[in-house]
DNA sequence: ATGAAAGCGCTAACAT
DNA sequence: ATGTTAGCGCTTTCAT
C-alpha cells in the first residue's frame, strides 16, 4: 500500500480535445455521444464531425468521470458463495451476457459461507457504489442491504429466502417441489417402496426443503417414513455420502432406491455401494441433486435433479435491471425456478 | 438502454459533511483519511475530532470520486477463458484474496475463445480504466494490450505464451516438462514400453507443448515413436476422448499405458475402455492432465498432472501488483509454475 | 498544521 | 441547435 507511485497520466483524449478537433463546445460533443436521452437535436453536420474527431483521435469517453457526474455507474456487482461450485457458473455467465447486452461490467466476489468476506463485500460497495447488487449470501443482514441501498441507491437481488427486506426481489430454486417429484417419480414411475434419503444437517437450509419435499413424497403414497431409512450427512462431502449410505445398505432391509439430496454425495455413496458388491441400479437405485459435470461422468451416470442455471440467471438480471432501469419500482417480488429430473444410468 | 430513471440521489454524507461537523476543512478530512502517504503531518486533536465525524455520520469515502482526481482505480480486471473450467477457479480465488488484500477489487469477464467477447474486454478497460489487468486470451493482439497500457497506464499480466508485448509478464504452466515427467514415470517406474497418446490439434498451444513432453520422453528412454500411438482429438470432449481411446485400443498390439492430454478426455477414455473390456490399470494405464474434481470421482481415480492453481494465482497477482505499486519497472518477465503428479487407481 | 482553490472528465440545467 | 456554466466528491498544490 505504500509505494503507490503517482500516476501523472491522465486520459490521452478527453471530450475537449474532441471538442477543439471538431470546433465545437465540450458539451455539443456530449451531446453527440449521449444522443437519445431526451437530448436536444443536434444538427447533421456537427454531429457529423464531432464524429470524424473521434474516430481520429481515438476517444474513449472516461466513465469514471461520466459516473461522478451522473451517478450511475453501469456496474453490477455479483456476489456468489464460491465460483468453484459448478451451481454458479450457468448463472454468473447468463448474468454477465445480459449485462454486458446492456452495457454493464461485473464486478465479482465469493463470500464463501464467510461473514468476513461478505461483510467486506458491503462496504466495498459503499464506497464504489454500482447500479445493481446480486447476492447469494448466508450472513448478510436485511439491516446491511437497508445500509446499502440507502446509501448508494443501487438495485438489489437476493438468492436467499432468509432477506426479507421489501425492496429486495427473491429467486430460489423450488427444492421441495422437485424433491417431491423425484421421490415420487422412483415411487410411481419406478415402482419403489423402499426409499431412503441421505440429506444434510439443518443448518443447511436447502436440506430442509429436500427433505420435506422427500417425505411429502412418501405421505402422499401412502408409505410410512422409516427413521432408519434416513441418513443425515455433516456436509456437502464425498465421504460424508459413503459413510451415510454404508448405514443405509447395512440394514437388514436396505432400501431399493436412495434419493441423495447433493451429487456430491451421491457420488460417494454410489462409490461405496459398489464397494459393497451391490448392482446400481439393479439393486438400489440412486438419485442426485445439482446436476454437477462429474454427474454425467462417471459410472453408472447419476440421475439426478438438475437446476436451470441459465434461467435463473436470466431471472435474477431481469429483475435486476428493472428495478435499475426503473421498469419496475415496487415491492419485493418472489421468483422460483424449477428443476428437471434427467435420467441416467443410475435408476 | 432507455428508461434509466435520473438518480437525484448523491452520496449521502460526504467529506464535506464530516469536515462541517468536525469544524475543519474539507481538505484536512482529506489529509486525515490519507494519513501516511507523504502526508504533512496533522496534528492528534484535529485527527480524533475528524474520525468522530466519520464515525458519527456513517461516512463512506466515494472511490468514483477518488479515482477521477487521483487517477487510480482500486480495481483490478481478470479475463479468464471461461469460469466454469476448474484451471480458473483456484486462481480467481487467489486472485481474488490478495487483491481484497491490497484494497482492491476485482472486475471479471469470460473470453469465451470469442475474439468478440475479447475485444469487447479491451474496449470495456479503454472506458474504465482499471490499475491492473490479468488475462487468459486467446484473440487479443500485443497491439490491443500496447494500446490498453498506453491509454490507460494499467500494468499488465497474461497467462498466454503468444503475448509478446515488452511490459506484460507471462505465467506458464511447465507443460512439456510436466508431460515429459508424466511419460518418463510411466515408463521407469511402471515399466511400460508401449506408451500411446491422445493430444488435441495443433491450433491449442498446450496441446503441441504437451505432445513434446510425451515425444521427448520416449527419445530420452530410446523407445522409438509409433505415429498410430499418437492419436489426436479435435477437441476436448469426453467424446473425443472416448473416439481416440477407441482406436489406440484397437491396434493390433494395444498400448499398455496412455498419457491423456487432458482429463476430460482421459475420462472418456477410461469409460470406453472399460466399455471394451479391458481393465484399468492391469491392461492398459491412464494418465491424464489438469486434475479436475471428477478425476477424483470417478472409478478407476485418475492419475493425472495437477495444477497449483492457488500458486498460479498468487504469482499473478505478485507480478501485476509489483507492477502496480511500482515495487518493478522493466521488461517482461516470464514465469513458469511446475505441475505435480496425483497417482490415484488408473496407473 | 491547516485552509483556499484548482481541477480530474464528464452531464445537464440554463442561456441564447 | 449550440455555448456557457456549475458542479459530482475527491486529491493536491499553494498559501499562510
Amino acid at each position: 500500500m505504500e509505494h503507490r507511485p503517482k500516476k501523472v497520466q491522465t486520459s490521452l483524449v478527453t471530450m475537449h480535445d474532441v471538442a477543439k478537433l471538431a470546433g465545437v463546445s465540450q458539451s455539443t460533443v456530449s451531446r453527440v455521444l449521449n444522443i437519445g436521452q431526451s437530448q436536444p437535436l443536434i444538427s447533421e453536420e456537427t454531429s457529423e464531425r464531432v464524429m470524424n474527431a473521434v474516430e481520429q483521435l481515438g476517444y474513449f469517453p472516461n466513465l469514471t468521470a461520466r459516473s461522478l457526474r451522473s451517478q450511475q455507474s453501469l456496474m453490477i456487482a455479483m456476489m456468489v458463495g464460491n465460483i468453484s461450485n459448478p451451481f454458479y457458473h450457468g448463472i454468473v455467465q447468463t448474468v454477465e451476457e445480459i449485462s454486458h447486452y446492456r452495457g454493464y461490467d461485473m464486478l465479482i466476489a465469493n463470500g464463501y459461507k464467510n461473514p468476513e468476506k461478505e461483510l467486506r463485500f458491503c462496504r466495498a460497495l459503499m464506497r464504489r457504489p454500482v447500479d445493481g447488487i446480486i447476492m447469494s449470501s448466508d450472513f448478510i443482514t436485511d439491516e446491511n442491504i437497508d445500509q446499502l441501498i440507502k446509501y448508494t441507491g443501487a438495485a438489489v437481488v437476493s438468492m436467499n429466502e432468509y432477506i426479507k427486506h421489501p425492496e429486495v426481489d427473491i429467486l430460489l430454486s423450488s427444492d421441495e417441489g422437485a424433491s417431491y417429484m423425484a421421490v415420487k417419480w422412483l415411487i410411481e414411475n419406478k415402482h419403489h417402496r423402499q426409499v431412503g434419503f441421505i440429506g444434510i444437517v439443518d443448518t443447511h437450509p436447502n436440506g430442509k426443503l429436500r427433505r420435506a419435499g422427500y417425505r411429502r413424497a412418501l405421505e402422499d403414497s401412502d408409505i410410512s417414513a422409516r427413521d432408519d431409512y434416513e441418513q443425515i450427512g455433516a456436509d456437502y462431502t464425498v465421504e460424508q455420502g459413503a459413510q451415510t449410505m454404508r448405514a443405509l445398505m447395512s440394514l437388514p432391509t436396505p432400501p431399493t432406491a436412495v434419493f441423495v439430496c447433493s451429487d456430491i454425495m451421491a457420488i460417494g455413496a454410489i462409490n461405496q455401494t459398489l464397494d459393497m458388491g451391490f448392482r446400481i441400479p439393479e439393486d438400489v437405485a440412486v438419485v442426485g441433486f445439482d446436476d454437477i459435470p462429474a454427474a454425467q461422468f462417471i459410472r453408472p451416470s447419476l440421475t439426478t435433479l438438475a437446476q436451470f442455471p441459465a434461467e435463473i440467471g436470466r431471472q435474477l438480471a431481469n429483475a435486476l435491471f428493472e428495478r435499475i432501469e426503473g421498469r419496475y419500482i415496487g415491492p419485493k417480488r418472489t421468483f422460483k425456478v424449477p428443476l428437471r429430473l434427467v435420467e441416467r444410468q443410475s435408476t
